[in-house]
DNA sequence: TATTAGTCTTTATAAAATATCATAAATGAA
DNA sequence: TTCATTTATGATATTTTATAAAGACTAATA
């Protein structure tokens, strides 16, 4: 099973920073992983009480919210859902996103010469970013 | 007054392009123009009840819904907010902001470049753009 | 073992956005 | 003008998304 391994490699990198990946935790990136493409917030609290009945909305937000400051997990602003990182080994790269609407598909790119683009213009600016949100929406390929 | 010449543009705009700017959307419209920077739906809604004591949330929200399919208006994803275009008379030109978690200013800013290295990424994985959303968040000059 | 920082549970609520359906106004064709 | 069609609004309710607050519990460490 993929999400297998990757739960592993989720709990080696918590190791290595001193971070508690606990069974919340666990369970909630496990149904991540299992799950193809973006998931919504109240959705996967639906899955989560399937094996947890008692949990809450902010069981998931809370940990959703560790998941993504850990980096495995991406926040989807335009569509308020959440995404298993591509490439989570390199923790926080900056996000760049292809989102179909036409079929809810979620492609994860990386362009360093967007990034740069844009942290460009900033300095333009004057201004530091600490976080970028790239979100693309259109058509994908199968569509 | 600064707000009443853009106001002008929009009708100017609308007339064009056979869209109604009615009286409700033209209220909503020098609301956004007279407000500073990025206001949410329901601050919005707090202004145009002190004019209109019987506005709803969903008068607001198709309010907002003309203004921004016109260009005149655009939806901060990241934030939950709104913001007047700056430069409306180019209407559907890619949107791409700079967001102080700071201060709350935001500003809008044009590359040609950025917008050029979304496209070349989205060509390579046969996806058609529709829609972008870029917002940075961090610190901006002042502060 | 005692301390402490972090995490979890529960309850409640806030914030953001939309659905529905009846009514009204504007537009365009006859 | 009149009638039909489309478009917009008003009003009510509900859905969807997210957070607050307070106390109990747990793991790490010193
Ligand atoms: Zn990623
Ligand atoms: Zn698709
Ligand atoms: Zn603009
Ligand atoms: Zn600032």
């Amino acid at each position: 099973m993929e999400s297998k391994k990757l739960l592993q490699l989720a709990h080696a990198a918590c190791k290595e920073r001193g971070a508690r990946l606990t069974a919340v935790r666990e369970q909630v990136f496990l149904l991540m992983a299992e799950n193809e493409g973006a998931i919504g917030a109240y959705d996967l609290l639906d899955k989560l009480q399937k094996i947890d009945p008692s949990a809450k909305p902010a069981t998931v937000y809370r940990a959703l919210d560790f998941l993504a400051k850990q980096g495995f997990v991406h926040k989807i602003e335009s569509i308020n859902s959440f995404l298993l990182c591509d490439h989570f080994s390199d923790c926080h790269h900056p996000v760049q996103l292809l989102i179909c609407d036409n079929c809810g598909s979620v492609e994860e790119i990386q362009s360093n010469n967007l990034d740069l683009a844009l942290r460009a213009m900033a300095d333009a600016s004057g201004f530091t970013i600490n976080h970028q949100v790239v979100e693309a929406h259109g058509k994908c390929q199968n569509c």
